[in-house]
Order: C-alpha cells, then structure tokens, then sequence
DNA sequence: CGCGAGCTTGACGTTGTTCAACTAGAGTGG
DNA sequence: CCACTCTAGTTGAACAACGTCAAGCTCGCG
C-alpha cells in the first residue's frame, strides 16, 4: 500500500456522508488525521487479531471482511466504495474480531480512530449519521444469517449475483474480479458446488457465463431461487 | 402484555447504561415518553414488516429476534436483561426487517423511537454508548455468521449451550425455558437432529441432561467442537 | 387410567463435500 | 514459436452430514 496526494476532507466527495455535519473546525481536525492509502489486490486492509487504528472508507475498489477461524475463512460481506470499514469497533477497544482483504485494488481514507471517536462525542449528528451507516450493516448481517441459515446452494449464489448486479456492478451485466474460490466462499459452499451450480443456472438459460463476464437473465427466477 | 408501575427512568438500575450520559432535564423528557410492559412467553415485542415504533429495553426474561421467511423462521439472536432491542432501525424510518418474540415472561421499558433519536442528536455521549451497544450487537452477529457457516451440529449446540452458560445463566447448571424446537431453531438444526448431538455429548459425557436442566461437565471439549 | 404434546429413535433420502482426474488458458524460457 | 509448467476451473464418483418421515416413548394432567 502507498500513500497518495489528495484533496482534503472538505472538498472530498465523501461529504455527501455524515461529514457533511461537520463544521469547518471538525473537517480541519479530522483531515490532519487523515491518510490516503492505496490497497493492491490481495492486501489486507486490517488484520483480525490486531489492534483497531483506523476507520477506513472506500473511495474506489472492492473488498471481503473475513472471519479467520480454525476451520477455514468465512466472508462475512463484500463492501465497495461509500462503506466505512471499522465502525463496528467503535468505543470497543478490543482486537479486531475480523480482517479486511482487497478483492480489487482498492483506494481508501484512513482516518485516525481516536480522533474519529472524538468527534463522534463531540457532534451528534454526525455521531447519528455514523450509527445510520452501522444500522445498515448490521441489517446486511442479518439478512445474510437467514440467508446462510434457510437456503441451499442455488440461493444463495442467486442472491451473491443479483448482490453483485445491483449493489456492486450496477448492471445486470458485469464482470468481475472476484475468483470462483472467492465466490465460493462467499456463498459458504465449495468451489466445485458453485461451478456445479453456475453450469445448472446455465443450462435454465437463467444467466449467461463466460470465465468472469456474467449476464443476468431470468432476474425473476434467480431472486426465487431457494 | 399489561402495563406496569414503575420508577422514573432517573431511578431506574438501567441508568448503568448509556443513560448515565443524560441529565436532569433530558432523563425527565425521556421517562416521559416511557412505557412499561410484560410480555407474556410466547408474545411479539415486535413484529416483521410493521414500522418500528419504540426503542425497548429488557430488564428481565429472554427473547428471541427472528427473521420469518417464506422457507420458515430463523433465529437472529437471543437477548436477555440488559439488551436494547430496535436500535438497529434507529434512523431507518422503514419496516422491521425481523420480529422479536418472548421466550420467557419478560419484563421492559418502550420509548418512542423519535424521543430517542431525538436524544441521540441532542447527547453526542448519549450517542456514543449506543453506537457501542450497537456494535455489540453487529459483533455477535458477525459471530453468528461464522458459527453458521463453519461449523457442524455438534458445534453449533456446543455454542448455544455455551452461550446459555455463560451470557443468559451464568453458571455451569442451568434450567432453561426453552423447548427442544426453540434449541433447534436457534442453532438452525432439526429438532431431530438436536436430540441426537445432545444423547452423543452425554454418551460422551461433555454434559449432564436431564429434560431442561442441563450441567456443562467438560467445558474445554465443548468450547474445542466444530 | 388414558390422553396428548414434546421428545426420542431408527430407517432412509437428499444435499453438498471431498478427492481425484482432467481441461483450458496464461506465463516462461529455450 | 513451441514445449513446459502452473493455476483456475470443471467434471465425476464415492462419501458424509443432516433432514425427513414414521413410529415409539414419557410424563404431566385431566
């Protein structure tokens, strides 16, 4: 990762998030505490196990946050730009309980977590718009527990690919960077069930695949997808 | 569910939480807009798909957070005295994206949800320790993720039991209220199966059982299964 | 004493993993 | 330019884990 020249907080275009609470003062303060880092594809962005010193948020790129555990890695989402990274360990001094890895080279702010928590204290709005961003994490975390929990295979690949159609890509045709591993553990299955399974959606003509170029079909189908 | 009397949020032992941040004026305002309520095992607190209404803190009993779908419910977490349920939604003016139902008669308080939004833009403080009840939440939920994902029956009970043990009874021994069914849903199993890795952990002798009662005997191999 | 709900047990089927073999494409070096 | 290798991806067969279905058990309660 390298350090990049920038424009400072106040004229950056994340203002359109909780900074745009922020005074003038607070963007001074929070931009001095502020670097531009650029991940390469593979990077960690944190490291589960480690202390939290940053929230980081993402300008460019795509990134998996994992959870490191004895059995094997678990992806517990998939964010691109606009996310905060490290919110969920706010005001929790504890090692972090997951890693950040870029999927893609990613561009990112990283902000010092304790003058971030300052302001958190000090401006309520901002600290109101902050918990908004936390809230729709954690109804992201939910949705995917009973998505884990209550489908098979075909669904929740479904819901990986319209995931990546509407939140990441923004098309109903895309290619990706992810790697089929990557996908696959994403969707909690092996590789060989997710090739399986994409040869199976590709055979009801519910999408077209060619090595990472997708298309989506049948959008109908594949949100009904069990 | 019947109303309560009750003393004022001001005196009230729950001002061990984030309350601690508000003053005078601003506990006053706050227990204005307070209910207090008992649910009987088996009620809604809260109901999927209806816009949320109310910040509720519990201050006996348990609940269960579940997310109903068209393949059948699944259990998001089980919260006991001392959680707040609907802090998720704050500033999330759509419908509950999950229900909460009691396990147990549970008693609670209900603020409106705008009185308490209203507070958390008011009280930076106030803000901060909900942001980090929050995060609570959003790591126990990141958690749940894993132990779905990663691990097989026997772990998943050994977790819950766990759990139980450690965050709901507080000792080793325990009597719980929960039906077989209620187990199984929780660790996303059937309840056939639950009944199996229950007879394999006492052939084993990692726990005594004995209906609802349970004694965790070898703790260290329950906390090693996957 | 008999009934019924909740729980347990056994037999069997389904789903998805694992392992191994095979294929296709992207570099690499002669 | 062609072998050579390496990795990612695909395919097939055997296997394990778990759910489903149906039957039996237990215990509290009328």
């Amino acid at each position: 990762m390298r350090p990049e020249t920038h424009p400072p907080c106040k004229n950056c275009t994340c203002i359109s998030t909780p900074f745009r609470f922020l005074n003038q003062d607070e963007l001074a303060y929070i931009n001095q505490n502020r670097l531009e880092i650029k991940f390469k594809k593979g990077e960690n962005l944190c490291k589960q196990g480690t202390p939290a010193s940053h929230v980081i948020y993402l300008r460019s790129g795509l990134i998996k946050i994992i959870s490191e555990e004895n059995r094997g890695n678990l992806v517990l989402s998939i964010e691109t730009s606009g996310y905060f990274l490290g919110l969920q360990v706010l005001f929790k001094p504890q090692k972090l309980p997951f890693s950040a890895v870029a999927s893609e080279d990613t561009l990112a702010c990283l902000w010092d977590m304790n003058a971030f928590a300052e302001l958190i204290k000090r401006n309520a709005s901002f600290a109101a718009g902050m918990m908004k961003q936390i809230n729709d994490d954690i109804n992201r975390s939910y949705q995917r527990i009973a998505t884990l929990g209550l489908k098979h295979v075909h669904g929740r690949l479904s819901d990986l690919l319209l995931s990546l159609s509407v939140h990441v890509y923004k098309s109903t045709k895309f290619t990706t960077s992810l790697a089929r591993k990557d996908m696959a553990e994403i969707t909690n299955m092996s590789p060989e069930s997710l090739s399986r399974v994409l040869k199976d959606m590709k055979d009801e003509k519910l999408l077209k695949v060619n090595g990472k170029s997708f298309e989506l079909i049948d959008i109908k189908a594949l949100k009904k997808m069990e």
